[in-house]
DNA sequence: CTAATATATGTATAAAAAATACATGTATTA
DNA sequence: TAATACATGTATTTTTTATACATATATTAG
């Protein structure tokens, strides 16, 4: 066979891990629980639990167990880097995988690929969580709308 | 629910067809059977056959049918521009479907999303065919092994 | 004219990837 | 100590993608 790059694929997953930033974002005063979290975006609690233990291993949340516990951002908006967290969260970012293709090494796909995905990341290394956040006031209307 | 970008795939049918065409390109001077091709990148030949049909009605490949048909570059390799090809192959390359998602109307995510996939779009559509076979010998060689 | 061979095209199946559900463990505190 | 929240592994479902199958249509060598 031969699959000269497997995707890129932004998934779900890392469109939850932002979103998770953002309601963190606009109720930095508090704790939330990831549940309550859920419910705002109407997501699956199990797998938003997962992602948001992901980025706790990651470094942009702190956690606490127990009653009352719950998750706030670890760092403050104008240091989250939206580039690298998609960078923590998806895996196969790289355009890698041409091993099995059998025009590999002559092949001038990689290249124009590579440096297309670099220009792609290099705009979202452009932004901080604070960037995305200018209309906070109205986020913040919108989530509780979720919740309640 | 509320999913706030599709995901970027590029899809193996976009591989294939870029292959198909850097196939194409290297033999320029003659018609190639679908099987062939199939047969060079040890790729199934069905789902190839549909990779070649569209780049048919994108414009890029002319077909001969019955015996002794094939298919050919319909423009010159410098005419084919990449990003157009991925455009054109991709048919969810917009970052759209915030229409579910909660915060939409807040979100700054959309912008940057859009401004990333513009900048890799960019660097995509500097690129022509002609860029990608720089190492037309070596290629032409690689390819005749997979066919052999 | 006809058998061989190639593209054209719709449908069905299989494989892979992703999302979600389920189950259970661990920590914290009212 | 009961309630609650995070932690974590496994299983199931869903979605997406790739492939297989079947059949129609076109072309041409012989």
């Amino acid at each position: 066979m031969g699959v000269c790059w497997p995707g890129m694929h932004l998934t779900r997953y890392t469109d939850y891990s932002l979103r998770v930033l953002l309601y963190l974002g606009t109720h930095e005063e508090r704790v939330c629980s990831v549940s309550e979290i859920a419910r705002a975006y109407d997501i699956s609690q199990n797998h938003l639990m997962k992602v948001v233990h992901n980025l706790g291993r990651a470094g942009y949340v702190s956690s606490v167990r127990g009653r009352l516990g719950g998750v706030r951002l670890a760092q403050a908006c104008e240091e989250i880097n939206i580039g690298a967290v998609v960078r923590s969260m998806e895996e196969d970012l790289q355009l890698v995988d041409c091993g099995s293709c059998l025009i590999a090494p002559a092949c001038g796909l990689t290249g124009a690929l590579n440096k297309a995905l670099y220009a792609f990341m290099t705009v979202l290394d452009g932004y901080t969580l604070a960037d995305l956040m200018k209309q906070r006031g109205k986020l913040a209307r919108l989530l509780d709308l979720g919740v309640a």
